[in-house]
DNA sequence: TCTATGATCCCCT
DNA sequence: GGGGATCATAGAT
């Protein structure tokens, strides 16, 4: 697979960290590859959420559940974990830190840099505005992303994340809390989602101008 | 600009 | 058997 010049795929020690938090404000202009059936689409973080393992409410794996679905979860850092909600969305998330700590990052939107005509054929969008893949389920499908893709390893050539070198600057990134999460309590609160600042592909808010 | 609602199904209890 | 880490649309404001 060629890539363009400079796109540097995240080592595994980029994943095997064990601050979920820190790792999750990281991601944010890093950019997610898919290259499934020889597509080759991609697009930069701008909207990530931490999901910190089994003493966050938030998080299927809270209390230890390990189930089918969370297994992926218990399993090394660096593999992608995707479920099905709400009877039509796919939601794509990082696993981090080693075995059997669940942490995860839940990437909410990314900006398309690369196959968006392949893109918008997925989504059965017409054209390519910010909707495309603003908001976790439109990412998912927009990259192709599906729960068959559940495990996969992000060290491999179909399902990865790179550094092409982009700086986020500080100022520029916000903190507040998770979306969708109010059945989490206290936990709901924690300021756990990171996102760029007026970013147009950024979800749960509205786009001026 | 906002709120309400329907679509739709897998996973867990 | 019930609810969910959502999205697009309709209709009210």
């Amino acid at each position: 697979m060629h890539l363009p010049e400079g796109w540097q795929q995240l080592p595994d020690s980029f994943y095997l960290r064990n601050d979920v938090v820190l790792i999750a404000r990281e991601l944010l202009g890093k950019i997610l590859v898919s290259h499934f059936d020889g597509e080759l689409t991609a697009g930069r973080i701008v909207e990530t959420e931490a999901y910190n393992g089994v003493a966050d409410k938030a998080s299927h794996a809270f209390g230890s559940r390990r189930t089918k679905r969370t297994e992926v979860m218990f399993g090394n850092g660096g593999t992608a974990y995707v479920y099905f909600c709400y009877g039509m969305h796919h939601l794509f998330n990082v696993v981090t830190n080693g075995p059997d700590v669940p942490h995860a990052v839940l990437i909410r939107a990314v900006e398309p840099l690369i196959g968006i005509e392949e893109m918008l054929l997925r989504t059965g969008k017409q054209k390519a505005d910010y909707t495309l893949t603003k908001g976790p389920g439109n990412v998912a499908k927009a990259l192709g992303i599906t729960t068959k893709h559940t495990a996969y390893s992000l060290s491999g050539d179909l399902l990865f994340i790179v550094d092409d070198g982009f700086k986020t600057e500080e100022e520029s990134i916000v903190a507040t809390p998770r979306i969708g999460v109010a059945y989490a309590a206290e936990d709901s609160l924690l300021p756990y989602r990171f996102y760029i600042k007026n970013n147009k592909y950024v979800s749960g808010k509205k786009v001026k101008g």
